[in-house]
DNA sequence: AAGTTTCACAACCGCCTAGGC
DNA sequence: GGCCTAGGCGGTTGTGAAACT
């Protein structure tokens, strides 16, 4: 592959951007949106190559971009998802609206490891002893599943990120269930294919017990029969929820979240 | 007050992939 | 199928501000 060149050597500029540039590529977005990032500088008359212009406006002047600090929410949801998600902070920042990959990144980097490697050095209570004891007894069983699930769902490209707009209630998949195995059907339709399913033969009626035993094991409220039903599929849908249950700590976390709305639980995917 | 270190975050770099030709 | 390009992603760096000595 032939790399294009670098800006310096294209007598481009580098660094931080002025607030005159700003407002020029603002401008010029509003007006003609950003079809082709290569060729809107010279035609907005930026001295920027398109990647710095591109970068800009996605990581900072974008009008839904949310400032300020992280709220506690966000960060602990970060905790989770990137527990469960690794560095895939695009994917992360495709569940919390208004926040970017890059800026999800540096909080990351900047607080939330720190964080997490203090609360580490913590001693564990007594009940907590017990849950951990929990985790890493399910771990092994479900984990390896559930990485082949989430590469069979990319290679069948139903794992694309998902942006914080595109997610309402009125969109949701419908799944159903054979005697043999579970399908899926993809849950949004502006960019997956609604006609798509797949089937999971190793997610059988044990995987989902031992799933569900383990969340009750770890102290949790029995979940109701239609919620399991629901709460499964749907969880795997979810290109976020590519792991599945991969152990109580993932269970407790979805948990949370579906259980947050209540009786409608069954019906209704919480806002991402 | 001055110098040094640490922190926070914007921006860049290099690689990868999808898609057009 | 191979080449090329644009766009996207994650890792890393640069830089100004704040904290510390």
């Amino acid at each position: 592959m032939v790399r294009a060149p670098c800006c310096e050597k294209m007598g481009l500029k580098k660094g931080p951007w002025t607030p005159e540039e700003d407002q020029i590529l603002i401008a010029y977005i509003q007006k003609y949106g950003h079809g082709n990032w290569r060729a809107l500088p010279k035609q907005a008359g930026l001295l920027r190559c398109g990647k710095s212009c591109r970068l800009r406006w996605t990581n900072y002047l974008r009008p839904d971009i949310k400032r300020g600090n992280f709220t506690k929410d966000e960060e602990d949801t970060i905790i989770k998802l990137h527990e469960m998600l690794g560095n895939r902070w695009s994917t992360i920042a495709a569940r919390l609206p208004g926040r970017t990959d890059n800026e999800i990144k540096n909080v990351w980097h900047t607080h939330l490891k720190k964080k997490l490697m203090i609360k580490q050095k913590q001693p564990i209570s007594c009940s907590d002893t017990k849950t951990q004891q929990t985790f890493s007894d399910s771990e092994p069983v479900s984990y390896q599943t559930n990485l082949n699930l989430m590469m069979r769902l990319e290679n069948q490209g139903l794992l694309p990120p998902v942006s914080p707009q595109q997610t309402s209630s009125s969109d949701l998949s419908s799944s159903t269930r054979t005697d043999s195995s579970t399908v899926v059907t993809t849950r949004r339709s502006d960019n997956l294919n609604m006609d798509s399913s797949v089937t999971f033969s190793e997610f059988d009626d044990s995987f989902w017990s031992e799933a569900l035993s383990s969340a009750k094991n770890s102290g949790m409220p029995e979940l109701k029969p239609e919620l399991q039903f629901q709460f499964s599929p749907v969880y795997m849908s979810e290109p976020v929820c590519g792991y599945g249950f991969s152990n109580n700590k993932d269970i407790d976390f979805w948990y949370d979240l579906f259980i947050k709305s209540g009786d409608s639980l069954s019906l209704d995917l919480p806002e991402f």
